[in-house]
DNA sequence: TGGTACACGTACCACCTGGTACATGAAGGA
DNA sequence: TCCTTCATGTACCAGGTGGTACGTGTACCA
């Protein structure tokens, strides 16, 4: 029978689970199916009959990455007091592969590579959104909210990429640190625009 | 004659303008030299006997990317009060291309893929050395200048790959906005480390 | 006029690419 | 026991890959 829905099975989970390792590791957009294959000790044969395509088994690691990706953000302290404790979180060596590939992905997002469609959607307003609602709570207006969540995924995600490139947790981290002080602000301050 | 040494001409810097006028919109990472050859009007002959190999183009066009982010940074306003200028600036549609490219060459180098040597080096390095140094000369402590430059530099590429992944100039630029005004702070305050 | 360096095209090479055809063997249910 | 489904391997395919061999026209210079 010929498959015409790539169905899940305990096989492919193992070699999703095995490509995303190796995707960590070596990235993804470059590499032949032959080439992922022999690291990951199978066939492309079986990639393709697995996941239908190369396209296939870049949406399957694309789409996982996302989940980790969520996940991290679900598990995530998220009160603004703790920031600083999710940005020791991210600084750990452990999560660089991650956040290399997942700066990968996204490259090849932004140039509308196949294997893509909607990570971009999810990119900045998947976090924002919970972010901002969370600074709603705490009490700071609409307007103020949306620029903080973005202002700090902004932050973020330029404070990574410095540290991927430099290697240098202790300099980004003191960034960091000194974007957490300029937001402890007089109360009362306007975070809103104009 | 055998050219050991990739010579430049006339005709290599035309082939080179037009192929990274074509990374501009097309990316580099994952096109053949067939591919570039056809769209920039040439044969992939002529990119070998002009670059030396598919990675000497690589080469070549990281460092035109490189040298023009330098002339970006050289020609810009770069005192603090022009932050926003700046930012302007960078906004500006013409240049989204340019920035996407930075970001997929970027992302490339941190997978140590060959002809992106070096570039992580004067990423970081490059932009926070020469803002740091103009902040000390605007009076503020060393080690609060280098957290300065550093967190500018991170809010600035973070919100660019907010701009390029969701094309939100107004929003972006409403979250830039907000970094400026917490940039201004009370005089006397201290933003160094603890 | 002859020589030489450059710029370029055509044709070719071995190798690699994603994808397919087909056989096989193991597991499990009737 | 037979049949089906799943998982897998081997062999193959057409087409694309980076790179090379070789010939050629042109411009300049002695």
């Amino acid at each position: 029978m010929v498959r015409l829905v790539v169905a899940s099975s305990q096989a492919r989970d193992r070699l999703l689970h095995a490509a995303v390792q190796h995707a960590l590791d070596q990235g993804i957009v470059d590499l032949s199916l032959r080439e992922i294959a022999a690291a990951i000790g199978t066939s492309h044969r079986m990639l393709i009959y697995h996941f239908g395509s190369r396209e296939g088994l870049v949406v399957a690691v694309v789409r996982e990455v996302e989940r980790r990706e969520r996940e991290r953000l679900g598990t995530a302290p998220l009160s603004v007091a703790d920031a600083r404790r999710r940005w020791d979180h991210l600084v750990d060596p452990s999560l660089r592969a991650q956040e290399r590939l997942f700066f990968e992905i996204y490259a090849h997002a932004l140039l509308g590579r196949p294997g893509t469609e909607g990570f971009l959607d999810e990119a900045v307003e998947g976090w924002v959104s919970p972010v901002r609602a969370l600074l709603i709570d705490a009490g700071i207006d609409e307007d103020g909210a949306e620029g903080l969540a973005r202002l700090g995924l902004a932050v973020t995600r330029g404070l990574l990429l410095d540290l991927l490139a430099t290697g240098d947790t202790a300099g980004t981290t003191r960034a960091f640190d000194l974007f957490t002080r300029l937001l402890d602000l007089p109360s009362g301050h306007d975070l809103g625009h104009e």
